[in-house]
DNA sequence: TATTGACTTCAAGTATACTTGAAGTGATAT
DNA sequence: ATATCACTTCAAGTATACTTGAAGTCAATA
């Protein structure tokens, strides 16, 4: 059995030991154990607690929702229901982000075309582009 | 020429009238025109601005760094590099947000159906699923 | 004409998510 | 053996991005 100590996880997830040990504070990291000396002790579940907590931190959740999503799974039986409406709710709210990101990228996509135009025009003292030409265009 | 008071403005971006206000503080939001009375008058160029600005912050794009991209923006000439700079760097980051929301979605889809193949379960009085089977599927 | 509502400024307050510092314990390297 | 490093707790501090509150001005409606 496979375990980790803090400075493994924290390296694992690029994230800072303060911010584990916060994330146990919060109880969204739980059942940590300790060396004798009282060094945390991470195993597999943690790493794949952490990939969740990591995954729903990027698309959106806060931690307090983190909390009531891991006090559902705890009590999955009683709270099945709330866990699929969380996830069904968190489904749709990382596919609305797709969506404004692709349209975010076009965006900046067409800034990007329009100043490397200027640079152009500024060393080939060509015709300085016009804003309004790019914004409906497509990169 | 059509122009917009705070109100019509706020309701466009779904922003309430403090933050334009604090945009126009933190100068990302410039130029903005008084009546007689000292009541805003935004304009078609304060509409394009705040569709950068949403779309740059939304992305990941701190205040500061919006304050720097108006400033080069303010003196293209000199700071054409600069913007060019900005706005690939925006573009990478963008792209990889992309890619990671598309791997955390797979990461929800999953616990979604490993969910609801548990209230299936329970209501049937089925085998309850195990989470291994479920780490590795793409829904 | 009075009052209601919408705007204004400016300073101070808030929410979220950490981060830092002080003080202490135990493990490791010379 | 001793110094240094890595970890510990706990309270307080920080960063970012707003938000709120008080006090005042102006415009419109009953």
């Amino acid at each position: 059995m496979t375990v980790y100590t803090i400075k493994d996880v924290s390296k694992m997830f690029q994230l800072p030991a303060s911010t584990l040990r916060y994330y146990e504070d919060m109880a969204i990291l739980t059942n940590v154990r300790r060396t004798a000396a009282g060094q945390r002790i991470y195993e597999e579940k943690h790493i794949h607690r952490l990939r969740t907590i990591c995954c729903l931190k990027r698309t959106g959740l806060s931690i307090s929702k983190l909390q009531m999503f891991f006090t559902y799974e705890e009590q999955e039986t009683e709270h099945i229901d709330d866990i699929l409406d969380l996830l069904i709710e968190q489904q749709q709210h990382i596919e609305k982000q797709l969506i404004q990101f692709q349209k975010d990228l076009e965006h900046v996509k067409r800034k990007l075309h329009y100043y490397s135009d200027i640079k152009t025009a500024l060393t080939a003292k060509k015709m300085h582009p016009i804003w309004s030409d790019y914004r409906e265009k497509q990169f």
